[in-house]
DNA sequence: TTATATACGATTAAAATTGTCGTATATAGT
DNA sequence: ACTATATACGACAATTTTAATCGTATATAA
């Protein structure tokens, strides 16, 4: 438990990687999969999914990749989590209202407390401290 | 990603209910599961790992129960965390050192640092601060 | 002796995560 | 125009983890 998935362990791997590419020049999927061991495929959709959400530009055909697109000091780790996973808690009864125990959950408050400390945690450090 | 388990959720709520039992009366884990809806052979066997773990003492026989044994106050919920579900980390890789990315792996500095203010957020709460 | 409760290992079920496959589209280079 | 390379994306399969169930044994108060 509380793990970050390999998804966003991989989406990290890639940024960092093309935070570091100088004069932030295109690395294609395949490129960064196999330097860091990474199923290709996988990679890609993790790529193209960032893509689709501002973080990086891809640029098609040969010669072809992506790079960092978004000011990655201006997104905060929560924001790209939520991102790539969805709304961040440490139990799913935040957002799914239909939890039947709701009523006779005796937790729910303490749980909260520890759930915002997570949440403040990762707002406030920024993508560009973890890739640089 | 980032969540905890049903079992500790579990064992949490059978904590603040045992804290919060008259006189620390013990309670049985037929009686909490049916009041908070948890699967009660499921919550036998998590009050009984706690028992082995010296959290909460276990009364058999008719009549019998649990009731709250350790000083909550001095257990931090990091370590009621790890008690349950093992070493407390991100990823995999801090106590798995046989991952084949190990060498290449670009994030393992940045996510260490995370990491640790997970651990020193969670070591700072204590399980009273939840149960009562 | 009986009913109730803990103790615990084995197994199954369900859910979430991780990875693969196939096909379509774009484009630089020739 | 053709080819090779690369992104785009949905469907599917495999794996792993989590959650729940089952069966049986033991303790003890009434």
């Amino acid at each position: 438990m509380l793990k970050i998935t390999r998804k966003v362990e991989y989406a990290l791997i890639a940024l960092r990687h093309m935070q570091q590419s100088p004069n932030n020049s295109v690395s294609s999927a395949n490129q960064i999969a196999s330097q860091y061991g990474i199923p290709q495929h996988l990679l890609a959709k993790i790529l193209q999914e960032m893509a689709r959400d501002g973080l990086i530009q891809a640029v098609k055909g040969p010669a072809g990749g992506y790079k960092i697109k978004a000011d990655l000091k201006k997104i905060s780790l929560k924001d790209f989590f939520e991102k790539l996973e969805g709304p961040l808690g440490l139990m799913d009864c935040y957002f799914n209202t239909d939890c039947l125990q709701m009523k006779s959950c005796n937790i729910l408050s303490p749980i909260q407390k520890i759930n915002q400390n997570m949440r403040d945690m990762f707002s406030k450090t920024t993508l560009l401290e973890i890739t640089q």
